[in-house]
DNA sequence: AAGCTATTACCGAACGACCGGTAATACAAC
DNA sequence: GTTGTATTACCGGTCGTTCGGTAATAGCTT
């Protein structure tokens, strides 16, 4: 099995039962291989596993964040990566890694990872804004906030079964990031 | 020991280790009890325990919402019942027992009360926003949007380390409800 | 191409530790 | 002395982890 499909398959079970709630059993039966066969990919086990799964999430938000950075239209980019987010997130179904596996019992490197991933994450949606024109202050603001309704929409989508709160979200996004 | 203390004591775990995490011998030391003796009070165990939790923090909202509903300055009881938000959540030091005690894994009946209590939260600030004169449609987006933004600062809060995101939802909650 | 070796990928079985949960018992209050 | 509360001791099961071993693959020598 190729590690970039290892690498999916473990991180849906990673965020929809944190780490203390993924068992070894879970992520196999995920995985599609037994839980021997998880040690020789990670030596280091679960720890290293999740801290893995961090790494190839940072790496996909590199490219759903690539519109938004690079796009001579902003507007356009920031739509295209808002649009990248909603699949990232199923339209809202299923919850976010930085969120379900960054509660205590975590490892400290699985944390300071899901952090440097949100700064990664914000600082982009800050450039987009000042790249729109903002001040530097404003474009900041502008990105927690938009960080902060797609966590906080997620977090309702899945306590009420409804995913139009993240959809309107990600439908705002450029609104948010961009005035408007 | 009082049964709200104990509440008090048992929900301090389960919303920061989640259920899963949320070992007995970290509740009992929690709790400041024995293992055996949290039987005592829960016989059914575990999943009574984050029931009665759940039940817990229903009640504990009904207080932080009570200036919202019936203050008849809206706007007075609005910005006391964000003073009681903030102090439930320590400041965005705390993570929300909404979030984190309904990834999967937990019961059924936590995961519904958790819904339950969302739904009571949300139509509290929306009565509170249709009170202020927002016609029904938009007082439920504000509420909505009050809920996401409450709940994904604490995320960010959460990951960053910094409370300010928290706190400044919490003030400008007043504005998010009743406009302005 | 064939044959040998080293490495990679995977699995079944088992370990010690800790999990959630139970029983029997001690102590206190009324 | 009965009731309610908390405790010590213990149970079966599952946890994360390790070990021994087996196919399959890659590389080197001839």
């Amino acid at each position: 099995m190729s590690d970039d499909e290892l690498f999916e398959r473990l991180v849906q079970v990673f965020r929809v039962y944190g780490f203390e709630g993924a068992s070894l059993g879970a992520l196999a039966e995920g995985a599609g291989l037994q839980r021997a066969s998880l040690y020789h990919r990670f030596p280091g086990g679960k720890v290293q596993m999740a801290e893995s799964v961090m790494e190839w999430v940072r790496r996909i938000f590199v490219d759903v964040l690539e519109p938004m950075r690079s796009d001579p239209d902003v507007h356009a980019g920031v739509v295209e990566s808002g649009r990248r987010i909603a699949e990232v997130y199923a339209g809202g179904a299923l919850p976010c890694v930085l969120n379900t596996l960054t509660l205590s019992g975590a490892p400290e490197s699985v944390r300071a990872a899901a952090g440097e991933i949100t700064a990664a994450w914000i600082d982009a949606m800050a450039a987009a804004a000042a790249r729109a024109g903002a001040s530097p202050e404003a474009a900041r603001t502008a990105a927690e906030e938009a960080f902060v309704r797609i966590e906080g929409s997620l977090v309702l989508s899945r306590l009420s079964g409804d995913m139009s709160a993240f959809q309107r979200v990600i439908d705002e996004l450029p609104g948010t990031l961009l005035g408007g």
